[in-house]
DNA sequence: TGCTTGACTTAGACAAAGTCCATTGTAGGA
DNA sequence: TCCTACAATGGACTTTGTCTAAGTCAAGCA
Protein backbone atom coordinates (compact mmCIF):
# COMPACT_ATOMS: atom_id res chain seq x y z
CA UNK A 1 0.00 0.00 0.00
CA UNK A 2 2.70 2.25 -0.06
CA UNK A 3 3.47 1.43 -3.25
CA UNK A 4 0.83 4.20 -4.35
CA UNK A 5 2.33 6.60 -1.57
CA UNK A 6 5.64 5.70 -3.46
CA UNK A 7 4.75 6.65 -7.11
CA UNK A 8 2.85 9.02 -5.88
CA UNK A 9 5.89 10.88 -4.14
CA UNK A 10 7.88 10.02 -7.26
CA UNK A 11 6.00 11.93 -9.48
CA UNK A 12 6.66 15.35 -8.00
CA UNK A 13 3.60 15.22 -4.90
CA UNK A 14 4.08 17.40 -2.63
CA UNK A 15 3.22 14.64 0.32
CA UNK A 16 0.85 16.21 2.70
CA UNK A 17 -1.46 14.69 5.41
CA UNK A 18 -4.73 15.21 3.11
CA UNK A 19 -3.27 13.25 0.18
CA UNK A 20 -1.83 10.64 2.32
CA UNK A 21 -5.24 9.89 4.03
CA UNK A 22 -7.35 10.27 0.46
CA UNK A 23 -4.83 7.53 -1.13
CA UNK A 24 -4.86 5.69 2.17
CA UNK A 25 -8.31 5.29 1.70
CA UNK A 26 -8.64 4.52 -1.53
CA UNK A 27 -5.75 2.01 -1.72
CA UNK A 28 -7.00 -0.06 1.76
CA UNK A 29 -10.21 -0.66 0.29
CA UNK A 30 -10.70 -2.52 -3.27
CA UNK A 31 -14.51 -1.69 -3.88
CA UNK A 32 -16.00 1.50 -5.50
CA UNK A 33 -16.78 4.46 -3.33
CA UNK A 34 -18.33 7.61 -4.21
CA UNK A 35 -16.48 11.39 -3.56
CA UNK A 36 -18.59 11.41 -0.81
CA UNK A 37 -18.05 8.01 1.04
CA UNK A 38 -14.21 8.70 0.45
CA UNK A 39 -14.53 11.94 2.52
CA UNK A 40 -16.76 10.28 4.95
CA UNK A 41 -13.95 7.63 5.33
CA UNK A 42 -11.03 10.22 5.17
CA UNK A 43 -12.31 12.55 8.30
CA UNK A 44 -12.58 9.71 10.30
CA UNK A 45 -9.06 9.55 10.15
CA UNK A 46 -8.04 13.30 9.49
CA UNK A 47 -11.18 15.41 10.70
CA UNK A 48 -10.48 18.72 9.61
CA UNK A 49 -10.14 17.41 6.20
CA UNK A 50 -12.25 19.71 3.91
CA UNK A 51 -14.59 18.27 1.27
CA UNK A 52 -12.83 20.03 -1.84
CA UNK A 53 -9.66 18.49 -1.09
CA UNK A 54 -11.16 15.17 -1.35
CA UNK A 55 -12.69 16.49 -4.87
CA UNK A 56 -9.02 17.78 -5.90
CA UNK A 57 -7.14 14.91 -4.65
CA UNK A 58 -9.35 12.72 -6.72
CA UNK A 59 -9.21 14.56 -9.37
CA UNK A 60 -5.28 14.58 -9.09
CA UNK A 61 -5.49 10.31 -8.54
CA UNK A 62 -7.41 10.49 -11.71
CA UNK A 63 -5.16 12.63 -13.66
CA UNK A 64 -2.20 10.40 -12.90
CA UNK A 65 -3.60 7.39 -14.15
CA UNK A 66 -3.85 6.02 -10.72
CA UNK A 67 -7.68 5.87 -10.35
CA UNK A 68 -10.34 5.38 -12.35
CA UNK A 69 -13.65 7.16 -12.35
CA UNK A 70 -16.36 5.21 -12.77
CA UNK A 71 -20.08 6.77 -13.88
CA UNK A 72 -22.51 3.34 -13.62
CA UNK A 73 -25.38 5.50 -12.71
CA UNK A 74 -27.11 9.23 -12.81
CA UNK A 75 -25.60 10.11 -9.10
CA UNK A 76 -22.45 10.31 -7.97
CA UNK A 77 -19.03 9.38 -9.46
CA UNK A 78 -17.34 6.38 -7.85
CA UNK A 79 -13.90 5.67 -7.88
CA UNK A 80 -11.89 2.70 -8.50
CA UNK A 81 -8.73 2.22 -7.35
CA UNK A 82 -7.87 -0.93 -9.79
CA UNK A 83 -6.47 1.08 -12.64
CA UNK A 84 -3.66 -1.01 -13.46
CA UNK A 85 -5.73 -3.69 -14.79
CA UNK A 86 -8.42 -3.29 -17.58
CA UNK A 87 -11.98 -4.24 -17.02
CA UNK A 88 -15.43 -3.24 -17.16
CA UNK A 89 -18.52 -2.86 -14.61
CA UNK A 90 -21.57 -5.58 -13.61
CA UNK A 91 -24.05 -3.35 -11.78
CA UNK A 92 -26.76 -4.32 -9.87
CA UNK A 93 -29.98 -2.53 -10.85
CA UNK A 94 -31.63 -2.69 -7.57
CA UNK A 95 -28.99 -1.82 -4.90
CA UNK A 96 -26.04 -0.33 -7.20
CA UNK A 97 -23.58 -2.93 -6.25
CA UNK A 98 -20.58 -2.96 -8.47
CA UNK A 99 -18.43 -5.47 -9.41
CA UNK A 100 -15.16 -5.12 -11.77
CA UNK A 101 -15.41 -8.24 -14.35
CA UNK A 102 -12.87 -9.31 -17.47
CA UNK A 103 -14.96 -10.03 -20.68
CA UNK A 104 -13.77 -12.37 -23.23
CA UNK A 105 -13.09 -10.31 -26.60
CA UNK A 106 -12.50 -6.77 -27.48
CA UNK A 107 -15.32 -4.54 -27.86
CA UNK A 108 -13.43 -1.77 -29.57
CA UNK A 109 -12.67 -4.68 -32.32
CA UNK A 110 -16.40 -4.66 -32.95
CA UNK A 111 -16.87 -1.29 -34.56
CA UNK A 112 -16.70 -1.19 -38.13
CA UNK A 113 -14.98 1.86 -39.34
CA UNK A 114 -18.30 2.27 -41.30
CA UNK A 115 -19.81 2.72 -37.94
CA UNK A 116 -16.99 5.57 -36.87
CA UNK A 117 -17.99 8.60 -39.07
CA UNK A 118 -14.85 9.75 -38.61
CA UNK A 119 -13.97 9.74 -35.19
CA UNK A 120 -10.59 8.40 -33.91
CA UNK A 121 -12.12 5.86 -31.02
CA UNK A 122 -10.06 5.76 -28.01
CA UNK A 123 -11.39 3.97 -25.57
CA UNK A 124 -14.30 1.96 -24.56
CA UNK A 125 -16.67 1.10 -21.12
CA UNK A 126 -18.59 -1.58 -21.09
CA UNK A 127 -21.36 -1.46 -18.10
CA UNK A 128 -23.41 -4.50 -18.05
CA UNK A 129 -26.34 -4.20 -16.09
CA UNK A 130 -28.20 -7.10 -13.97
CA UNK A 131 -29.33 -8.63 -10.71
CA UNK A 132 -26.81 -9.77 -7.66
CA UNK A 133 -27.77 -12.99 -5.90
CA UNK A 134 -28.88 -10.88 -2.70
CA UNK A 135 -31.19 -8.63 -4.57
CA UNK A 136 -32.67 -11.55 -6.23
CA UNK A 137 -33.42 -13.93 -3.23
CA UNK A 138 -34.97 -11.14 -1.50
CA UNK B 1 -45.23 10.85 -35.18
CA UNK B 2 -48.47 10.39 -34.28
CA UNK B 3 -47.62 6.96 -34.10
CA UNK B 4 -46.04 7.71 -30.78
CA UNK B 5 -49.06 9.41 -29.45
CA UNK B 6 -51.15 6.64 -30.90
CA UNK B 7 -48.57 4.50 -28.88
CA UNK B 8 -48.99 6.21 -25.55
CA UNK B 9 -52.86 6.66 -26.00
CA UNK B 10 -53.14 3.19 -26.04
CA UNK B 11 -51.67 2.24 -23.22
CA UNK B 12 -54.01 4.22 -21.16
CA UNK B 13 -52.16 7.87 -21.12
CA UNK B 14 -54.13 10.73 -20.50
CA UNK B 15 -53.00 13.03 -22.85
CA UNK B 16 -52.44 16.36 -22.07
CA UNK B 17 -51.24 19.28 -23.80
CA UNK B 18 -47.64 19.21 -21.99
CA UNK B 19 -47.71 15.46 -22.70
CA UNK B 20 -48.21 15.52 -26.19
CA UNK B 21 -45.56 18.64 -26.74
CA UNK B 22 -42.96 16.53 -24.86
CA UNK B 23 -43.76 13.75 -26.97
CA UNK B 24 -43.71 15.58 -30.26
CA UNK B 25 -40.20 17.11 -28.92
CA UNK B 26 -38.47 13.81 -28.83
CA UNK B 27 -40.58 12.60 -31.89
CA UNK B 28 -39.31 15.08 -34.02
CA UNK B 29 -35.93 15.27 -33.20
CA UNK B 30 -33.72 12.04 -33.64
CA UNK B 31 -31.08 13.78 -31.27
CA UNK B 32 -29.92 13.16 -27.89
CA UNK B 33 -31.52 16.24 -26.03
CA UNK B 34 -30.96 16.62 -21.96
CA UNK B 35 -33.87 17.46 -20.16
CA UNK B 36 -33.39 20.76 -20.17
CA UNK B 37 -33.21 20.91 -24.09
CA UNK B 38 -36.39 19.38 -24.02
CA UNK B 39 -38.01 21.72 -21.44
CA UNK B 40 -36.61 24.68 -23.61
CA UNK B 41 -38.27 23.28 -26.64
CA UNK B 42 -41.25 22.54 -25.05
CA UNK B 43 -41.45 25.90 -23.46
CA UNK B 44 -41.16 27.29 -27.18
CA UNK B 45 -44.46 25.48 -28.15
CA UNK B 46 -46.36 25.96 -24.80
CA UNK B 47 -44.99 28.38 -22.60
CA UNK B 48 -46.26 27.39 -19.14
CA UNK B 49 -45.37 23.92 -18.82
CA UNK B 50 -43.01 23.63 -15.78
CA UNK B 51 -39.82 22.02 -15.39
CA UNK B 52 -41.10 19.11 -12.93
CA UNK B 53 -43.66 18.17 -15.81
CA UNK B 54 -40.84 17.63 -18.24
CA UNK B 55 -39.10 15.55 -15.84
CA UNK B 56 -41.83 13.04 -14.98
CA UNK B 57 -43.08 12.78 -18.69
CA UNK B 58 -39.32 12.19 -19.70
CA UNK B 59 -39.70 9.11 -16.71
CA UNK B 60 -42.81 7.85 -18.10
CA UNK B 61 -41.73 7.67 -21.61
CA UNK B 62 -38.49 5.70 -20.66
CA UNK B 63 -40.80 3.42 -18.06
CA UNK B 64 -42.88 2.77 -20.93
CA UNK B 65 -40.03 1.82 -23.16
CA UNK B 66 -40.62 4.71 -25.87
CA UNK B 67 -37.26 6.94 -25.14
CA UNK B 68 -34.06 5.28 -23.32
CA UNK B 69 -32.01 7.48 -21.33
CA UNK B 70 -28.44 8.10 -22.19
CA UNK B 71 -25.95 8.96 -19.05
CA UNK B 72 -22.10 9.72 -21.53
CA UNK B 73 -21.66 11.86 -19.00
CA UNK B 74 -21.02 13.37 -15.32
CA UNK B 75 -23.46 15.95 -16.40
CA UNK B 76 -27.22 15.78 -17.44
CA UNK B 77 -28.77 12.67 -18.52
CA UNK B 78 -30.12 12.60 -22.15
CA UNK B 79 -32.67 10.96 -23.35
CA UNK B 80 -32.70 9.55 -27.04
CA UNK B 81 -36.31 8.59 -29.14
CA UNK B 82 -34.24 5.49 -30.53
CA UNK B 83 -35.82 2.70 -27.75
CA UNK B 84 -36.56 0.29 -30.88
CA UNK B 85 -33.50 -0.55 -32.24
CA UNK B 86 -30.59 -1.81 -30.01
CA UNK B 87 -27.89 0.99 -30.74
CA UNK B 88 -24.91 2.30 -29.04
CA UNK B 89 -22.99 5.67 -28.28
CA UNK B 90 -20.12 6.83 -29.55
CA UNK B 91 -19.14 9.70 -27.66
CA UNK B 92 -16.89 12.76 -28.10
CA UNK B 93 -14.41 13.14 -25.15
CA UNK B 94 -14.16 16.99 -26.62
CA UNK B 95 -17.55 18.73 -27.31
CA UNK B 96 -19.85 15.93 -26.04
CA UNK B 97 -21.66 14.76 -29.22
CA UNK B 98 -23.19 11.76 -29.46
CA UNK B 99 -23.57 9.24 -32.24
CA UNK B 100 -25.58 5.79 -32.12
CA UNK B 101 -23.89 2.91 -33.86
CA UNK B 102 -24.27 -0.29 -34.10
CA UNK B 103 -20.98 -2.50 -33.16
CA UNK B 104 -21.22 -6.39 -34.75
CA UNK B 105 -20.94 -9.16 -32.25
CA UNK B 106 -22.61 -9.26 -28.91
CA UNK B 107 -21.18 -7.93 -25.94
CA UNK B 108 -23.43 -9.98 -23.50
CA UNK B 109 -22.01 -13.20 -24.59
CA UNK B 110 -18.68 -12.02 -24.06
CA UNK B 111 -19.43 -12.31 -20.14
CA UNK B 112 -18.38 -16.08 -19.14
CA UNK B 113 -20.73 -17.32 -16.46
CA UNK B 114 -17.47 -17.36 -14.57
CA UNK B 115 -17.37 -13.90 -14.38
CA UNK B 116 -21.35 -12.67 -13.81
CA UNK B 117 -20.53 -13.69 -9.89
CA UNK B 118 -24.43 -15.16 -9.70
CA UNK B 119 -26.09 -12.11 -11.81
CA UNK B 120 -28.64 -12.28 -13.62
CA UNK B 121 -27.44 -10.20 -16.55
CA UNK B 122 -30.07 -8.30 -18.29
CA UNK B 123 -28.72 -5.54 -20.37
CA UNK B 124 -25.14 -4.25 -21.72
CA UNK B 125 -24.65 -0.68 -22.60
CA UNK B 126 -21.11 0.04 -24.12
CA UNK B 127 -20.32 3.57 -24.96
CA UNK B 128 -17.16 4.37 -27.05
CA UNK B 129 -14.91 7.34 -26.59
CA UNK B 130 -13.04 9.48 -29.03
CA UNK B 131 -12.58 12.58 -30.73
CA UNK B 132 -14.84 13.84 -33.48
CA UNK B 133 -13.65 15.17 -37.28
CA UNK B 134 -14.81 18.35 -36.16
CA UNK B 135 -12.68 19.04 -32.75
CA UNK B 136 -9.60 16.78 -34.42
CA UNK B 137 -9.62 19.19 -37.17
CA UNK B 138 -9.80 22.20 -34.91
C1' DT C 1 17.99 24.47 12.56
C1' DG C 2 15.28 28.11 10.87
C1' DC C 3 13.61 31.00 6.69
C1' DT C 4 11.03 31.31 2.39
C1' DT C 5 7.95 30.33 -1.06
C1' DG C 6 4.56 28.65 -3.65
C1' DA C 7 1.79 24.72 -3.65
C1' DC C 8 -1.88 22.97 -0.75
C1' DT C 9 -6.03 23.30 2.27
C1' DT C 10 -10.02 25.39 4.11
C1' DA C 11 -14.86 27.01 4.68
C1' DG C 12 -18.41 28.47 2.63
C1' DA C 13 -20.74 30.44 -1.30
C1' DC C 14 -22.29 29.04 -5.61
C1' DA C 15 -24.07 26.20 -9.54
C1' DA C 16 -26.32 22.50 -12.06
C1' DA C 17 -29.42 18.72 -12.25
C1' DG C 18 -33.02 16.69 -10.40
C1' DT C 19 -36.81 15.54 -6.74
C1' DC C 20 -40.68 16.53 -3.70
C1' DC C 21 -44.93 18.37 -2.23
C1' DA C 22 -49.12 21.02 -1.46
C1' DT C 23 -52.10 23.25 -4.32
C1' DT C 24 -54.62 23.98 -8.51
C1' DG C 25 -56.27 22.40 -12.96
C1' DT C 26 -58.42 19.24 -16.23
C1' DA C 27 -59.39 14.81 -19.20
C1' DG C 28 -62.61 11.78 -19.80
C1' DG C 29 -66.25 8.86 -18.01
C1' DA C 30 -71.16 8.70 -15.79
C1' DT D 1 -72.80 18.88 -17.44
C1' DC D 2 -70.61 17.34 -13.37
C1' DC D 3 -67.18 14.53 -10.77
C1' DT D 4 -63.17 12.67 -9.60
C1' DA D 5 -58.86 10.82 -10.04
C1' DC D 6 -54.94 11.81 -12.39
C1' DA D 7 -51.81 15.46 -14.01
C1' DA D 8 -49.45 20.06 -13.81
C1' DT D 9 -47.55 23.81 -11.33
C1' DG D 10 -43.88 26.34 -9.03
C1' DG D 11 -41.07 26.86 -5.54
C1' DA D 12 -38.41 24.87 -1.92
C1' DC D 13 -35.20 21.39 -1.25
C1' DT D 14 -31.41 17.89 -2.08
C1' DT D 15 -27.37 16.10 -4.07
C1' DT D 16 -23.16 16.42 -6.32
C1' DG D 17 -19.66 19.06 -7.56
C1' DT D 18 -16.86 23.64 -8.46
C1' DC D 19 -14.77 27.97 -7.23
C1' DT D 20 -12.42 31.46 -4.54
C1' DA D 21 -9.99 34.22 -1.21
C1' DA D 22 -7.48 33.74 2.67
C1' DG D 23 -4.67 31.07 5.57
C1' DT D 24 -1.24 27.05 6.22
C1' DC D 25 2.61 24.18 5.69
C1' DA D 26 6.14 20.78 3.08
C1' DA D 27 10.38 20.86 1.39
C1' DG D 28 14.44 23.04 -0.43
C1' DC D 29 18.10 26.04 0.97
C1' DA D 30 21.31 28.77 3.76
Amino acid sequence: MSDLLERLRGRGWRMTAQRRVVAEVLDGDHVHLTADEVHARAVAKLPEISRATVYNTLGELVALGEVLEVATDRRAKRYDPNAHRPHQHLVCARCGAIRDVHPSGNPLADLPASERFGFTVEGVEVTYRGVCPNCAAA
